[in-house]
DNA sequence: TAAATAAATAATAATTGTTACTATTATTAA
DNA sequence: TTAATAATAGTAACAATTATTATTTATTTA
């Protein structure tokens, strides 16, 4: 079995996710990472990046659109997807914990946490009907 | 504007979608095509597979491992990813409609779709507890 | 119906996000 | 403090996706 060591650059990186309260991509924790690390390889953020989620102390995002992005595991949250602008928004819920105790009731694994993605079209869009392309 | 003119291909990918109840990946969905349009590109899947997410008609579902996964516009649905074995699990969920009322509530855009994501450890991997790696 | 227009295609090249490799350095256990 | 081994920086390789281009196909207009 493998044990791990202590690495100076990856309690950087918790500290970091803990610090934000966005989802950085696994660059954006680079640049951050080099004002502390200046020759910090891009590597070594993704290895531990992927360690972290692994061992659940972090969680990893994926979104419909460029790299995947990265949180200290706190409460459950929840994002919206406009189809149209392609921006990811926080969507505020009153009743999130409920979710868990229902997926839980049917379920024998050991749910940690969750995100719920929303998909559609956002408010801003909404407003405008010129879209970039037209259905008959 | 840019008017959409039809296409066979971008027929038969939505066709074929609708067939499935699992999420095929780009590369799933170009294999099969094949057997009726033996050379067709897997560009032609990719832009239409985007297109037609952006159109709303199918869902494009972001995995933590491996491509990008779609599935024709149906029930909200529910996924579990186990963070020791990477699997995707399908989740029931009784009570998902509810979800969607309680997201509106706070929210100004239009919510087409929904997918939950839970995380954690998946049943099987919970009786294993030879862990690959070691936290101290 | 035929010619003009513009979108969609197949084939391929390029890009992006991520992982693997290797020689060296740092951490830990004896 | 030395031996064992994990972690690192730097770089190369990789897989998923997107862009490019010449050609074909669908739609519009005459």
């Amino acid at each position: 079995m493998r044990t791990l060591k202590y690495s100076r650059q990856r309690e950087s990186i918790k500290e970091f996710l803990s610090s934000r309260t966005d989802h950085p991509t696994a660059v954006t924790i680079y640049h951050n990472l080099q004002k502390v690390y200046p020759n910090i390889s891009l590597g070594t953020v993704y290895r531990n990046l992927s360690l972290l989620a692994e061992l659940g102390e972090i969680n990893r995002i994926s979104t419909e659109e460029g790299g995947d992005r990265f949180d200290a595991v706190t409460a459950p949250h929840n994002h919206f997807y406009c189809r149209k602008c392609h921006r990811l928004l926080d969507l505020k819920m009153n009743d999130t914990a409920q979710i868990m105790a229902e997926a839980s009731a049917n379920f024998g694994g050991r749910i940690e946490s969750c995100t719920t993605l929303f998909r559609g079209v956002c408010e801003d869009c909404l407003g405008e009907d010129s879209s970039d392309v037209k259905s008959k």
